[in-house]
RNA sequence: GCGGAAGUAGCUCAUUUGGUAGAGCGAUAGCCUUCCAAGCUAUAGGUGGCGGGUUCGAGCCCCGUUUUCCGCUCCA
């Protein structure tokens, strides 16, 4: 356990120190839970968001992306059920440090005054035994009267408050009923906070409250309010997917475990239509389907594992996640949902459009249903960066830190280097760069000698590097020199580029 | 949000009871080098997280604040 942490620690210096990673606003002290990709770490983000989007898009023929934009119509996430679920009012209790949820907290207070109701009902029905009259019961005992009384009245103060949003008045229902902690069994709370999931801000140069608009917290929205443009634009037939890659906006509680989870992030989604009752064969194909993306990038399958919901979101019928085994333990990376037609529903219902598909084929007008593959892109960058990090030690003693990532994703596909910085060999290094920078992105480097050149190359995880030699300059032939294995081959100048196509 | 620990050069760390801040690595420039880090020379780089207090004098003591890490808490 140490070992990892250790690990993680220095996981996430190398993204610092090599160029991947740098924290938000550094030099004002830092933003807390953002980071900024830097020169490196920009590279190999996009040719993951680049891997992704051609193998849903380029290797399915009923697959099209969209981009749509951050700012959305605020109803979109009234129909969504973002607004509504994820806007609790938070209390600390102080002596057991535990939080509830305000809410829950009245609410299982009057969920006790129905259980003393109930028991009073059980004791009377012995007593009376075939006599007793449970109507006539509730409405003569003094004591049932007054614990339904009760229960009215926090009932009706609880929702007064609630609606009202009044978190002062919560706080103090919650000290006038004497609530106390599970836990600690004290009554010493915090104030009621409130939660709100979703960053918002204003549109217009006037501030106005019918003006404020939310950031996205998931990008999948903007696919299900556009589902009938593109179905209709694009002609597409069911089963058919939309693809979207995005920024989104959550306010955590807790934001740490460096880039795992962040504030601002960017989601790779795609949500697939379906015939209604075929969703659950869809479901599959999909697990089946993003694990093998996964695996495609050669990391190995026990890194990977799935993880079932058992309880599951308000929109879904089944949900599974691909958890990757990260430094700091096993942890969600993409969520694979059914979503049922909830989405379109509730647009439908939200927006009075009719979000129907007619399906030739049954002679049917429905409401599609949704799978949903949702895959977090910081998150895929810190797997596959963490399982590229490797500290070697050499068989001659000396060390090095290389990154083993796939060929595909590597910032530098390849490097040219003069061997020394004289002879015309730099000269020489220059014609190659400038010829095989047009096909890849290529890197050129004369400082600091070969050995150093090779190991800071090995750094940021470049596969290959081309060495420019004094035979070069007699028979065009260089070094070509592998990261993963350390071993170089010489061939003529005139194959580099079709070596790097064979092997990139 | 609560509790604990920490914050000195780009990085890793020194400065042993308060007396004007140093090293290694790295970086830059040059030299030397014909294939795998740690050869030579020179140079740059710190208002000691920030603010206040005590003191003749604070990196060191006190208070506040902020950031990071760890634990708890929360999480579609």
């Amino acid at each position: 356990m140490a070992n990892n942490e250790d690990l993680f620690k220095k996981i996430t210096s190398h993204a610092k120190e090599y160029g991947f990673i740098f924290p938000s606003s550094e030099i004002y002290d830092g933003l807390g839970a953002v980071y900024d990709y830097a020169q490196n770490g920009v590279e190999l983000k996009n040719n993951i968001k680049q891997y992704w989007w051609k193998s849903m898009t380029q290797m399915h023929d009923n697959i099209v992306g969209i981009d749509s934009a951050i700012f959305m119509h605020p109803k979109i996430w009234k129909a969504s059920g973002h607004v509504d679920a994820f806007n609790d009012p938070l209390i600390d209790n102080k002596d057991s440090k535990k939080r509830y949820r305000a809410d829950v907290l009245i609410e299982d207070y009057i969920a006790k005054l129905e259980d003393k109701v109930n028991k009073e009902v059980e004791k009377a029905r012995k007593r009376f035994k075939d006599s007793f009259n449970e109507e006539q019961f509730l409405s003569t005992s003094q004591r049932v009267i007054e614990y339904n009384k009760e229960k009215e009245d926090v009932h009706n103060r609880y929702s007064k408050l609630m609606n009202d949003n009044d978190l002062a008045g919560l706080k103090s229902l919650i000290e006038e009923l004497g609530i106390v902690c599970p836990i600690s069994g004290t009554r010493n709370w915090t104030d009621v906070r409130q939660f709100n999931l979703m960053f918002s801000t204003k549109v217009g140069s006037v501030s106005d409250d019918s003006d404020v608009l939310y950031l996205r917290p998931e990008t999948a929205q903007g696919i299900f309010v556009n589902y009938l443009n593109v179905q209709k634009t694009g002609r597409m037939k069911i089963p058919f997917g939309i693809a979207q890659i995005g920024k989104a906006f959550r306010n955590e509680i807790v934001a740490r475990q460096f880039i795992f989870r962040m504030r601002e992030f960017e989601q790779m989604e795609m949500e697939f239509f379906v015939r209604p009752t075929t969703e659950m064969k869809w479901f599959e194909y999909w697990k089946e389907e993003r694990m093998n993306w996964h695996k495609s990038l050669g990391i190995p399958q026990e890194k990977y594992r799935f993880h079932d919901h058992e309880k599951l979101a308000h929109y879904a019928n089944a949900a599974t996640d691909i958890e990757f085994e990260f430094p700091f333990g096993f942890k969600e990376l993409e969520g694979i949902h059914s979503r049922t037609d909830f989405d379109l529903k509730r647009h439908q219902e939200f927006s009075g459009k009719k979000i129907q598909y007619f399906d030739s084929e049954t002679n049917e007008s429905y409401t599609p249903y949704c799978v949903e593959t949702s895959i977090g892109l910081d998150r895929t960058f810190l797997a596959i960066f963490s399982y590229a990090y490797k500290e070697e030690q050499l068989s001659d003693g000396s060390s090095r830190v290389v990154l083993n990532l796939p060929n595909i994703l590597a910032p530098n596909k390849v490097s040219i280097l003069p061997l020394v910085n004289k002879d015309g060999l730099p000269e020489k290094a220059h014609a190659i760069m400038d010829d095989v920078r047009k096909d890849f992105k290529a890197h050129y480097e004369e400082k600091d000698t070969i050995g150093k050149r090779y190991r800071r190359q090995d750094a940021i995880g470049t596969p290959f590097c081309v060495t420019v030699d004094n035979d070069t300059l007699k028979d065009n032939t260089v070094t070509i020199r592998s990261r993963s294995t350390m071993e170089q081959e010489r061939i003529p100048i005139d194959n580099v580029k079709q070596y790097l196509r064979d092997n990139l």
